[in-house]
Parts: C-alpha cells; structure tokens; sequence
DNA sequence: CGTCAGGTTGATTAGGATCAACACAGGTGG
DNA sequence: CCACCTGTGTTGATCCTAATCAACCTGACG
C-alpha cells in the first residue's frame, strides 16, 4: 500500500504531481508551495479532521483513502465523499471544518499552512484556477451521487460505486482498459454502506447476489474482479 | 412575483448585485460584466438548458425558480440543485451542460456570454474568488443533501427543506426572524418528491400529517405558514 | 486456544413505493 | 353561466425493498 515512495521536499516526483492542486502550477509557484507544505500520515481509522474544528490546514491525499462523513445525532452516518490520491481536503477562506474527515486506509497528506495557502490562492492564478476546476468537479460528483442516494436501487448502488472505483484505481495508470484485473476495495462493508445510503446488510446480500449471478468474482474481504464491466455497467440503471 | 424591475443595462440597482457572481465586482469590473451580460426570460416548466447540449452562456438567476435535475433512461429524476435569485448556472471551462435546468416558475436570468465570461474569470481575481467560494458553497449544500437523500426520513425529509426554504427565502429581506409568516413553495408537490427523493404520494401524505400534527398551517396549493420553527426543527433530525 | 472485528446469512418488520380512485381549482368553449 | 376538461393534489389499499434483529462464520492476532 506504500505507494508514497518516502515524500520528499522535493515536488518532481510526487505521485500526484500532475493531478492534484498543484497540477498547473510553474517552477516559481511550486517553490512556493515547496515552502509551506510538510507530510503527514494518519493510520487507517484515525480521524484527519474534526467538524467544529479549527482547521490549521488544508491538504492533497498522496496515498490512501479518506472519507467525509456527515453524522446525525442519533449516530446515522453518510459519506459524503471518497478523497484518493490527488484529491484536496479543506476549505480556503473557512476556519472551522464542516464534518469529519477519516482515514480509511493508512494516508499521507501533503499540508499546507491555510494562511499562507490562502495567501497562494490570492495571487496565484494558476492555483486559484486549478481550485476552481477541482470543486466544480467535485461538485459534478456530487450531484451524480445525489442522484445515486435518491433513486437508485441498493443493487444500482453496488454496481455504480464497483465501476467508479475501477475507474478512480486504474486511471492511476492512466488508459488501461483492463476488464479481468482485481481491484482492492478501500472501504470496509460497513463504509461502503455509510457512502452509498444502506445497511452492512444490504451492502454484504447484494455482493452475495452479484457473485451468484457471475458479475463479479470475491477474493477475500477486499478484492473484487469484474469479469464483464459491460455486463456490470447494465445492472448500474445508466444516468 | 415579478421582482425584476424591468431589468435594465445598469447593474446598480440589481435585486441581486450584493449575492451573485458579480458581489464583489468593482466598478472596473462590473462595466466589463455589463458590456457583455443579456437579459433572458423562461416561462414556468420550460427547460433552460438541456443535458448534452452546448453552453453558449452562463448566467445568474435574476429572479424566479429553476432546478437542475438528473435523469435515468427509464425515466427516473433527481433534483440536485434548487436555483434560487443570484445562482449561477454553467460552468465555466466546459461547453456542454451535463444537467438539465428547467424553470419551475417564470425565470428571468442575467445571462453572459461563455467565452467573454471565462476571459473575465481568467483575469479578474474577484470574480474568479467569487466562483469559487459560490461552487465550495454549493458544494456544502449538495454534501448536506447527500445527508438528507441517504439517511433522513420522509418527515425529515420534508421538515427539513421546508426549513430551508424559510431561511432561503426570507433572507432575502436579510436576517428578519419571522416565525407565522406564510412562506410560498417555489415547487409543486413533484418537483419537491423529485428533490427529496420521494413521491408525490408521501410528500403529500407527509405535508398531510405535519398539518395534522400542528407543526404546518397549509394555504392553497402553495402557501405554508410555520407557526413554530423550533418544532419544525425538531422533526429534521438535525445534523 | 480464545477473542474480537469484520462479514455473511436468515427471519421478520416497516417505511415508502405503487396502483388506484377521487377531489379541487382554473380555464375554455358552448 | 355552466359543463367539461386538465393539471395538481389528496387519500386509501396493497406490495416490496431494504432495515432491523439475530445468529453464526471466518480469519487475524495475542
């Protein structure tokens, strides 16, 4: 799971250099970045970020998996969303977070300082413009996954969340269209269900139902192999 | 319901000039937006932009209602976002809608053409800062949804975007904290069981209950009064 | 070897969907 | 002016999906 190959000060290199925040970023303003960002690793289950927090800083996730949990007070819980590697935490211009970031997996973040960061945001265009594109992109997300938690079926749930993590995982890669390869869950039964609105239940009955019905093969707790994408693309009730 | 004082080529005077995109526009600014912006105006239920269709503007809501929804093949909706008086809709940076957007009451919008608006964003700082913290707003907003789609009851459902269309709405006259004042539902019984992930059915027999149950007064098809927010609130299950 | 977290499976329940009938207001045209 | 129609909303009866309650399994680890 190290996939963070021991982070440096050093941004050329970085596993998510062209993807996360900082993906359009010149010489100049990475070494500003350079200067205010330090690693910091959280272990799987730790918490990265309370609601009603102060927030001392904002951050790229360079390996693992976090998730944004919105609670109830009787103790429902929703994700609301998967941060991978590349993917920002944070609000410039907020000094109190709004829910609860976890590490799901082992993570290392990428820090910076939010009042320098902010700073950056202000005179940067690139990093400004680049914040832009990644929250209307989150934003696109997270208007398909209304979609998902308002209408869809627990089995369109599994099959829709299956596919989007195929996609997330191997675009690391970047093009291999690879139908047989496993994928490593990174959710537990139980965060899979927080993220897509249903029970550990429901969630561990519609993977028992999928197995039977050969559209996809367990291997273990977390790997998963999609013979057919095509095939689990039909059960998934298409936008 | 005609708020739009015969909008006009000046922009001082804009019901919504201190929210929108364009609040924190200066006077340099704003004459650039002016040199470009147009009036449009939709009747209710007529589609303001079309899911693979190409953008040609952008545009803040002047006045009216409009909802961005989400549809499956089978027919299947979810609204993923209520647009209110000085939301902006389209993005900039991408020229085909990936939403539609239907104006569910007569709308009048503040329209500007998309390429001049994404020149202006790359070089206007304000406006760009403005962009973001709009869509890390809206972003908040759809990840509080996200809360409501996936856990919350029918009855929390509708408690809480009753709620919220009081504050919405009220805030307009800015921070009045007017308890039995009648509120107008912007949407039908539809549109509200397409936003909360519901039917017409159990939206009505849920709005049926509250009246019954004293926490709403019911006026025509449109009209609700909330004689006691507090109780309402209670009924929401309250992050 | 026992314990414990995570996962599966079964039985039952319940909340909301679906199917269906009816109510009501607002036009429209005779 | 009234009869009719249509779109919108309400209410009732029934069904079904996923939640709940509960037992048990599995593998990792002390």
């Amino acid at each position: 799971m190290d996939l963070s190959a021991s982070p440096s000060r050093d941004c050329s290199g970085c596993p998510i250099r062209h993807r996360a925040v900082c993906s359009s970023c010149d010489a100049h303003e990475i070494t500003r970045l350079e200067a205010i960002k330090y690693y910091r690793s959280f272990e799987a289950g730790q918490p990265i970020m309370f609601s009603g927090d102060h927030m001392a800083f904002v951050a790229s996730v360079v390996s693992g998996t976090a998730t944004i949990e919105l609670l109830m007070e009787d103790g429902r819980k929703q994700t609301a969303g998967l941060l991978l590697p590349s993917d920002f935490i944070g609000r410039p211009g907020r000094d109190t977070a709004v829910y609860d970031v976890t590490a799901v997996t082992d993570v290392t973040l990428c820090c910076f300082r939010r009042d320098a960061f902010e700073e950056l945001v202000g005179d940067t265009p690139h990093i400004a413009q680049r914040m832009l594109e990644m929250s209307l992109d989150e934003l696109d997300a997270a208007r398909d996954w209304m979609l998902l938690l308002g209408r869809k079926t627990a089995r369109e749930k599994i099959a829709t969340f299956l596919l989007m993590i195929q996609k997330r995982t191997q675009s690391t890669v970047e093009g291999a269209q690879d139908d047989g390869k496993e994928i490593a869950l990174p959710l537990t039964r139980e965060a899979m269900a927080d993220y897509l609105g249903l029970t550990i239940e429901t969630v561990s009955r519609q993977f028992s139902a999928m197995k039977k019905a050969g559209l996809i093969v367990l291997n273990g707790r977390r790997g998963v192999v999609i013979p057919d994408a095509a095939a689990l693309r039909g059960e998934t009730g298409t936008t």
